[in-house]
DNA sequence: CTCAAAACATGACAAAAGTCATTTCTTAAT
DNA sequence: ATTAAGAAATGACTTTTGTCATGTTTTGAG
């Protein structure tokens, strides 16, 4: 558990929905919010559970994923710095209906429903902010259904990794590491965000390098033809 | 175009995010409002329009459905009686991702973004319903995805009928016709609902009416065996 | 540095689901 | 009532994808 996160100076914090507080909420949000480090693949919480806050991400990546009824894990989404977790299950005042696992080293502040909604009622545009939000999430996850119902998997994994560049090292990300464009997750975090099993993910992942448009270092995957991609995923133009 | 439909005695929207309003603000409701009748099979709004304001189903069914890249249409859900439709695309401030058609004729209320804004800020508890109602369409959206996902197309017939059902023939829904339960959407409804071909979903009605689950009547589905569908959904318990 | 565990890779095969072609049945309009 | 158009049904066949078995590489703990 951290002690010396100081929100006032929080980079992070001023890009989310809780910019634009006045010390004193600031003061409290000090006061009251939970910092905690979490190593790579511990989950922060879990299907099922009745949520009793909200947390935000203070630095790292987080998967949230479901468990379907055979066991098997889908991966719904990612949050990455700045990303709020839980929020849909506190406001929809529902267990979470799905867990929340670091991908890497995170350090995540809770902030207890109490505080928090303390704050959306002194400040509408928190409110606001949150659901918009949450329109986003739900337009993601109507697209990702029809994908999901409607491509062959070459075409979902294709797109997958574009989604996944886009996410990890497009304009919100940390493309300081000069990795170009290169995405490490397992194969079966792929297999399990693209719908399918792991030996196809890696059958198609060779088929792409073999087309060159992408080249394979070990577990890392680096695009090097994304409009190769693009076509790839049949996603126009 | 109706006239004569008065908020004040809509049994509607005392069921919807809209009750408990003034009698003034019922009053500009009624003034504003712009019912329209429209009938089977019609468009309410396409995928990709701007929206000008939200829509309030006053009586009737539609679904909810995108396009896929390749053309092919995907039923995303259903709204009833009462129902919202283009709340997210207005709340998110984006464009329609999903277009409205109506599965039977039905009554449709319109109401310009100016006095739904106007009402929103004058009650909260308003703004209150309808993030609680968009957090369960995610919750839902989340759950869809991982059914697509995972299970075979016979599993996800199988729920995709029992959810049916539960909509259309369940508590909120109009049990009066005494149609015990039946269901009567197009086969190829079905599939764009379920995420297969038509065909696909054909043969296995069959094979659910030779199981005993069902009972196949010209156009429909008569479910049986809810319990024998819920095994053959694979949801547990 | 070594070694075991985990992740990755590949082949062979089976099962699931899609496509296309054709026939039969409904439905709605005349 | 008649009939044409649209749904539904069915069969044959192909493609896609999953599963299982097995070998290879990577990775992290000690």
């Amino acid at each position: 558990m951290l002690q010396d996160l100081d929100c006032g100076k929080c980079f992070v914090r001023s890009s989310t929905c809780f910019s634009d507080l006045m010390p004193d909420d600031i003061g409290e949000l000090v006061e009251k919010k939970i910092s905690t480090v979490y190593k790579k693949g511990q989950t922060i919480f879990y299907e099922g559970m009745m949520p009793t806050g909200i947390y935000c991400l203070h630095s790292g990546k987080i998967k949230i994923s479901k468990r379907g009824n055979d066991g098997k894990e889908q991966i719904v989404r990612f949050v990455l710095e700045g990303g709020l977790l839980g929020i849909r299950s506190l406001m929809g005042g529902r267990k979470y209906s799905a867990s929340a696992t670091t991908l890497e080293e995170s350090v995540v502040c809770y902030i207890d429903q109490k505080t928090f909604f303390k704050l959306t009622t002194k400040y509408p545009h928190i409110s606001q902010c949150v659901m918009t939000l949450i329109c986003a999430l739900l337009e993601e996850a109507e697209a990702k259904m029809t994908s999901l119902a409607q491509k062959p998997v070459r075409e979902r994994l294709a797109e997958g990794l574009l989604i996944l560049d886009e996410l990890f090292n497009g304009e919100g990300g940390c493309k300081a590491d000069e990795q170009e464009h290169a995405l490490s997750l397992s194969r079966e975090d792929l297999a399990n965000l693209v719908g399918t099993a792991t030996e196809t993910v890696i059958r198609l992942l060779s088929d792409f390098k073999d087309e060159k448009f992408i080249e394979i270092e070990g577990r890392k995957v680096i695009l090097l033809d994304k409009e190769g991609l693009k076509k790839a995923s049949n996603n126009l133009p």
